[in-house]
RNA sequence: AGGGGUGUCGCCAAGCGGUAAGGCAACGGAUUUUGAUUCCGUCAUUCGUAGGUUCAAAUCCUGCCACCCCUGCCA
């Protein structure tokens, strides 16, 4: 017996114990019409956290019943996102696979009296529903012969009604408080052509009719899902007895991931996408998991998010920091380092010979047990982040300034003795003298410098454009009209930076910017592109 | 208004009748060739609220309050 860390697993456990399932199952059920985001995130490590934890099963089912809104491109889309999150799956399932048992089965509940063909208008069975004060009409055609409705239900799946002309409704209770129960349409007629089906059938079933059945039929236990269809599991479990399904799958309901300043509405990222607001569903902005793959988030450290915010029933709104913390934590262990500057200055080492240059040693992580060491060229040319100098240092300032020493990272002491200035007065170049006997791991200067710059290569660097992306900012301006154009110009910052030219060993990797945050390489073509994820802590602002 | 849920530190979240874990954030302090990291310390006499049961309640009972979800031929 495994020890439960979460209420679901709690469950899963008691039902083991006592007998009642002996293997279990689950499964992840996207709806293909748009990409996942970091909410499936959460669902994705339940799934198949409970799959691996129990040595059970755990199925990709698309639940592909609404042909209007589905595409191929999503279902492909979403398989490369678990991939990359590393997740496997048993089985592709699609709620399509089981169409026609699906319609078996609701030929059963005719023949049981529990199902019927309703004549009503969607906007009729609408009226007729009641509200939640008053209980809703029973429809005229509920009383139908058995052999009329298989009839009809038969001429429905035949084509012979138009759209939305009539429906299969499930024979429960018109007056229930659940005003899921109130004879729930099943079946509706819809012409549209299936991404996987064509144009075989021109009727298709709902959700609630149809997820049982293929949670059922695919030997699902346990059918996680979020609170939403808490209203809905009555009618799930409808089905299931009145199809004498044994064992029945059990639904369970989790809150929802919510994080602050994310825009998790599928429909507005679609909108977004759609309006080319952002550059697709791939932008490093977007709370997809093919956006925070892009902006440089670790699988790994994704995973290890959703496990650190647990699973319950209670709403909740997890703050973007905890995310980034675990971002932070994973990439300060993993990813590799590298120097570079946002906005250059020029940085002449004046008592360095001319065309002379050596290479020294720089720790590809510090933090990692076997420490690897590459070699980085310095001379006479560098470069250094304007933000590093100062010509009027508050108090408190370690980095370089007139008549200050501070250490080149991995190289040497300096000081720093002349400015000179640009026509306009700012800072064109600073010129340094440096220390020959403080060489980082051979230093016999005896001078302790509390400031470490990081540093380019004049000859060497290459030319970035570093980005820096914000998120989409969920704020009041959210649901107004002016948040496409604040995404174009505010939420991405462009700096024509340097980067010592270090080529990173997978271009999915992050890595550090030194002091600057991590970054992700995006793409190689003369320039490299770089992408903010997430800045560093950054004391020396306040 | 009827039904279904949920309320434990600024944010997540353990706890399941025996006297409030942990993480994030924050704040001190030490180390540091990334003002990062690491380290060490501080951070809920109180669990939405009011009563009740009990030797003992965040945990059981009752009332109240707050918030979320439900009236698609969407999922």
């Amino acid at each position: 017996m495994v020890e439960a860390t979460n209420f679901i697993e709690q469950i899963i456990n008691e039902e083991l114990e006592s007998g009642k399932v002996s293997a279990v199952q689950t499964r992840f059920p996207p709806e293909p019409n748009g990409y996942l985001h970091i909410g499936h995130a959460k669902s994705l490590c339940i799934n198949f956290g409970i799959k691996e934890k129990y040595n059970g099963k755990c199925n990709l089912f698309f639940d592909d019943t609404n042909p209007s809104k589905e595409k191929t491109e999503f279902v492909d889309a979403i398989k490369e996102d678990i991939k990359w999150l590393g997740f496997t799956w048993d089985k592709e399932t699609y709620a399509s696979d089981y169409f026609e048992k699906i319609y078996d089965f609701a030929v059963e509940l005719i023949k049981k009296g529990k199902a019927f063909v309703c004549d009503m208008t969607a906007e009729e069975i609408s009226a007729n529903r009641g509200n939640f004060k008053e209980p809703g009409k029973e429809s005229p055609s509920r009383n139908r012969s058995v052999e009329e409705n298989l009839q009809l239900f038969a001429d429905m799946r035949a084509g012979k009604f138009a759209d939305g002309e009539k429906c299969l409704r499930a024979k429960i209770d018109m007056a229930s408080p659940n005003i899921n129960m109130r004879d729930p349409v099943i079946y509706r007629i819809l012409r549209q052509t299936h991404h996987r089906t064509g144009d075989k059938w021109c009727i298709y079933p709902m959700y609630d009719y149809a997820h049982p059945i293929c949670d059922y039929m695919q030997g699902v236990t346990h059918s996680i899902c979020t609170l939403e269809f808490e209203d809905h599991r009555p009618l799930y479990d409808w089905v299931g007895i009145e199809l004498g399904f044994a064992p029945k799958p059990r639904q369970i309901e989790f809150a929802r991931l919510n994080v602050t300043n994310l825009v998790m509405s599928k429909r507005y990222l679609k909108k977004l996408v759609e309006e080319g607001s952002v550059d697709g569903w791939d932008d490093p902005r977007m709370p997809t998991l093919t956006g925070l793959r892009n902006r440089g988030i670790p699988a790994e450290a994704l995973k290890d998010f959703c496990q650190r915010i647990g699973v319950v029933k209670a709403n909740s709104e997890v703050q973007i920091s905890y995310l980034e913390a675990c971002v932070r934590e994973y990439l300060n262990a993993h990813a590799e380092r590298a120097m570079g500057v946002l906005k250059p200055l020029k940085l002449t080492i004046t008592n360095y010979p001319d065309g002379q240059s050596e290479m020294v040693d720089f720790d590809v992580n510090p933090n990692e047990e076997i420490k690897r060491t590459r070699k980085i060229k310095f001379s006479k040319h560098l470069y250094i982040d304007s933000d590093d100098f100062s010509l009027a240092p508050p108090p408190k300032y370690f980095r370089l300034k007139k008549d200050g020493y501070v250490r080149l990272k991995s190289a040497y002491i300096i000081k720093c003795d002349d400015v000179v200035f640009n026509q306009d007065g700012s800072v064109k170049e600073v010129l340094c003298s440096y220390v020959p006997e403080s060489k980082s791991g051979n230093d016999t200067s005896g001078i302790k410098t509390k400031g470490v710059i990081q540093w380019v290569e004049q000859d060497s660097c290459i030319d970035a454009e570093i980005r820096q992306y914000g998120y989409l900012l969920k704020d009041e301006e959210y649901a107004g009209q002016d948040f496409s154009e604040r995404m174009n110009t505010e939420s991405v910052k462009i700096f024509n930076g340097k980067v010592e030219p270090y080529v990173f060993e997978n271009g999915d990797i992050s890595y550090q910017l030194m002091r600057t945050g991590y970054f992700k390489l995006l793409d190689v073509k003369g320039k490299k592109v770089v992408s903010e994820i997430v800045s560093l802590k950054d004391n020396f602002n306040k």
